[in-house]
RNA sequence: GCGGACGUAGCCGAAUUUGGUAUAGGCGCCAGACUUAGGAUCUGGUGUGCGAAAGCACAUGUGGGUUCGAGUCCCACCGUCCGCACCA
């Protein structure tokens, strides 16, 4: 890219000879800031609850302050300004907040290197970022401004911790989970990528802790059901989440061991259709039961070695080893209990501890898993469901007619699993069941910069929760940032060592901290009562808001953050806290900015800064390519000189209603002149639609090809005609203000406008105009194109058809004879067949 | 392996609604104008092949199909991307 500002350059620029200004040029910079300004004095985005208008709470993922904007970022808030722009003049009551997930390992890890405090390292980039965000001409209601690390917000993520706590949902257990030896700290199942951490990559081992869980498995079956109701959400999304939760249905039964009369395995199935086919049963290697089957016989030593083999091989590779399955007999045997069979019970690699029960039926001839296993230690197998004649496979999954399966023979796979599970019941051996792939949320984090966990563990009363009235649980001063294994609040003596609140003794205090992504569950719910001191938010205000109307983010929280807020949002309702359930009606995720193959990363080095862009070009000419570049839900390749081809357009716009392009006279209307009204009015119906549908970068090329003919008319012989240019181009700079906000709102005010554009209501569109009195009827013969003729738009079928058969080339081709067949489909085409 | 999305000029892309003018708009490139100069601005051109032109033929990953008509619908294949991946 070229340096120094073209703007500028074009200032001091003139004719050497006429003296002529050669170049219409603005000062960028000056009109800039002095708009920038006037949106802030007029308060363009501080609104209020008591507005006659109809809401629109516009939001974006409030983002991490990193400090430093690239132009894909950019991109997304370009987005969220031209909606709140555009929503405004349209005439709702636009909220469009903004705020930070400010507490987070960057921060952190920059306190480890420098011993700057997290807090100051975050405020220092807050500014920045807030600097950026002008500079692009963003407005927000920062009245309503949110930081999740400042206590007076946090107090509300510890009180709404306390209210999970006290209902339940909130927890401490036990259990073998991710732990990040990078970051040392323990990580949510979603936030486990491929048995890798997904903030530093490196593989995620497990390890026994005693750890703080969310119960979202209880809301599994609501948030996969309400997923139906968010139908402007992109199904991709929901897809995603549907899988995530995994609800499959089956039965659960138990199983006597024989030689140990007293002890019976419980498995769990989505096929009890195949019980008949059961030839072994497995138990995961951490079963409970492994010990107690194997303890003083032949098998203990051999199986804890087995078992101790197994733990120490990560899950990825545990996963890797595909087909290849490795188990071992236990040396005892359980009964079918539909048939008595007697079957050899295993433990293997392949099962799972986390899922179902821990322990399987296995089933070769319908399981691919248990055929591979089955086959590598020599058990039966037998089919008992009728594979197609020509399966030539191994396992047969598919639905058939079951065989082998007494009171089931004859039967699809449907009806002998209800068949199954009634005998089940009835028997009392089993019951319907249904299972969650989804796990209870892991929130408690070994790190510094984190919200408290407001809970003191006392020796005689447990965990308790920190009352309300000695909320917020502030994060303590720590000499060393670094985490060891445990939380660097562990090392504060002055803050671990506490009175019980509920009787008074010695007890100490929980030095984990939160996931940050509980601070992002319910950030929205405050930005519509952000300075209340006495509540998380009001219910009335929350109400009035929510939900939100267009939430804008990147598909890479399709799981995390998006499943993690509806949960939030469904148990607040519960509560009785905020009416809605779902918590985004309308969700946008947007592409991302691709450069040299990849996303814009500072790791990766291929960040693109918008300085030198605004420098050269202004901020107008970077929001317009950021909604040219491409389809917003795509992700676009950055071209450096895309900004030069929408900065050429804003010129073109700024000339023009500067009296630098063609003539304007005044003179009695002509064709062309009514031609022109026509094509603006178009525009402002492709712009205005093309909004509605996020189509933004059609919505630029429309307004492109708008300015392009109003140049070619006033450039024309006869010129434009000045009162169809007062009439039509003041609709232009409406249409395109929301996307350049600044050149816009200038050029509004120089045409004398005493108002400000930005609460100027959106231009309408006279739909008698848009309409077209004729168009070209395309007449093929045999479907190839021969000809173009102008028609009414009301023509009829006949006449097209005579039309058609009367034009010259098509005579030429029929050459006298009669065509087969004529399909017309008036106005726009006429096939004739020969 | 399973599921989903996508594949259009040199590049990014358009073709919304119901199958009906493929390639809008931008970038880039070529030529010209204004110029001491141009990296500004303006004018014209720009899918491929044949042709002086009119025009003709061929082009939406590949191959088939449905249809008067297919970028769009159906089938198979190739490629790219994404999600899930022993979840019983």
């Amino acid at each position: 890219m070229r340096s120094g500002s073209r703007y500028r350059k074009r200032l001091v620029l003139f004719h050497p000879h006429t003296g002529r200004r050669i170049m219409a040029s603005y000062d960028i910079a000056a009109i800039e800031v002095k708009w920038q300004d006037r949106w802030e004095a007029a308060a363009v985005s501080r609104v209020t609850e008591g507005s006659g208008k109809p809401k629109f709470y516009n939001l974006q993922m409030y983002p991490y302050p990193s400090g430093e904007l690239h132009m894909g970022h950019l991109r997304n808030y370009t987005y969220t300004d031209l909606l709140s722009r555009y929503k405004t003049m349209r005439g709702y009551n636009v909220l469009t907040p903004m705020g930070w997930d400010s507490f987070g390992l960057p921060a952190e890890n920059a306190a480890i290197k420098t011993g700057v405090h997290p807090r100051d390292f975050t405020e220092s980039r807050i500014v920045k970022m807030k600097e950026q965000l002008r500079r692009l001409g963003n407005v927000y209601d920062w009245d309503r401004e949110v930081a999740c690390h400042r206590p007076d917000y946090y107090r509300w993520t510890q009180w709404l911790f306390t209210r999970f706590f006290n209902e339940g949902l909130a927890y401490k257990k036990d259990a073998p989970v991710n732990w990040c030896p990078q970051d040392q700290t323990v990580l949510a199942n979603e936030q486990v990528i491929n048995g890798e951490c997904e903030r530093c990559g490196c593989e995620v081992v497990k390890r026994n802790l005693s750890q703080w869980f969310f119960k979202i498995t209880d809301y599994a079956q609501r948030l996969l059901d309400d997923l139906d109701m968010l139908d402007k959400w992109p199904d991709r999304v929901r897809t995603m989440q549907r899988n995530w939760i995994g609800r499959s249905e089956g039965a659960q039964f138990s199983m006597d061991i024989v030689e140990r009369p007293e002890v019976s395995i419980e498995v769990y199935t989505t096929r009890p259709d195949t019980t008949f086919g059961m030839t072994f049963v497995v138990l995961a290697p951490e079963h409970p039961l492994v010990a107690e089957l194997t303890v003083g016989t032949e098998y203990e030593g051999p199986v804890a070695a087995f078992v101790a083999e197994v733990s120490k091989v990560s899950e990825v590779d545990r996963l890797a080893g595909g087909n290849d399955k490795q188990g071992m007999f236990l040396g005892v045997h359980a009964t079918n209990p539909v048939n008595g069979t007697r079957m050899p019970v295993y433990i293997a690699d392949y099962v799972l501890m986390g899922y179902g029960t821990g322990a399987i039926m296995a089933v070769p001839g319908q399981d691919q898993r248990d055929w591979d296993f089955a086959t590598k230690y020599g058990i039966d197998i037998i089919r008992t469901v009728e594979p197609p004649a020509d399966f030539d496979g191994e396992a047969y999954t598919g639905d058939g007619i079951a065989i082998n399966s007494d009171f089931l023979n004859g039967m699809e796979m449907a009806e002998a699993k209800a068949t199954i599970i009634d005998w089940f019941e009835t028997q009392g051996k089993g019951a319907r069941t249904v299972q969650f792939r989804l796990r209870d949320w892991l929130i408690s984090r070994q790190r510094y910069w984190g919200c408290p966990i407001p809970i003191v563990h006392c020796g005689s009363c447990g965990a308790v929760a920190v009352p309300d009235d000695q909320l917020p649980v502030l994060l303590p001063e720590v000499d060393n940032y670094k985490p060891e294994g445990r939380s660097p609040l562990a090392a504060v003596d002055s803050f671990v060592n506490t009175t019980c609140p509920s009787c008074g003794g010695a007890a100490t205090r929980e030095t984990d901290t939160m996931d940050t992504f509980v601070d992002s569950s319910w950030y929205f719910l405050r930005y519509t009562d952000a300075r209340n001191e006495n509540e998380a938010f009001s219910r009335v205000n929350a109400d009035y808001w929510m939900g939100i109307d267009q939430y804008i983010g990147g598909v890479e929280h399709a799981i995390l953050h998006l499943l993690y807020a509806r949960f939030f949002t469904k148990v607040l309702h519960d509560m009785g806290h905020v009416s809605v359930e779902e918590p985004f009606d309308a969700l946008f995720t947007q592409g991302m900015i691709v450069k040299d193959g990849a996303k814009m990363s500072k790791s990766k080095g291929n960040v693109v800064s918008p300085d030198p862009y605004y420098e050269r070009y202004g901020a107008d000419a970077i929001r317009l390519y950021e909604l040219f570049i491409g389809p917003a839900t795509d992700d676009a390749v950055w071209n450096d000189n895309g900004v030069e081809g929408t900065s050429r357009f804003l010129d073109r716009i700024w000339r023009m209603g500067t009296g630098d392009i063609g003539t304007l006279t005044e003179r009695a209307a002509t064709d062309a002149d009514a031609e022109i009204v026509k094509v603006v009015h178009r525009a402002v119906k492709k712009v205005t639609n093309d909004i509605d549908r996020f189509a933004f970068n059609t919505a630029v090329a429309a307004l492109m090809e708008c300015s392009n003919a109003l140049a070619s008319w006033m450039r024309s012989d006869e010129g434009g005609n000045q009162a169809t240019f007062d009439e039509v181009f003041p609709m232009v700079l409406l249409v395109l203000a929301p996307m350049a906000p600044h050149m816009t709102h200038e050029l509004w005010e120089r045409l004398g406008n005493q108002t400000l554009l930005a609460t100027h209501q959106w231009p309408e569109w006279d739909e008698a105009l848009v309409a077209v009195a004729s168009v070209t009827l395309v007449i093929q013969v045999n479907g190839k194109v021969r000809d173009r003729i102008e028609v009414p738009i009301e023509i009829s079928e006949a006449e097209a058809t005579e039309a058609a058969l009367a034009s010259p080339r098509v005579q030429a081709i029929l050459d006298g004879a009669q065509p087969r067949k004529v399909i017309a489909r008036p106005p726009k085409i006429v096939n004739v067949v020969i």
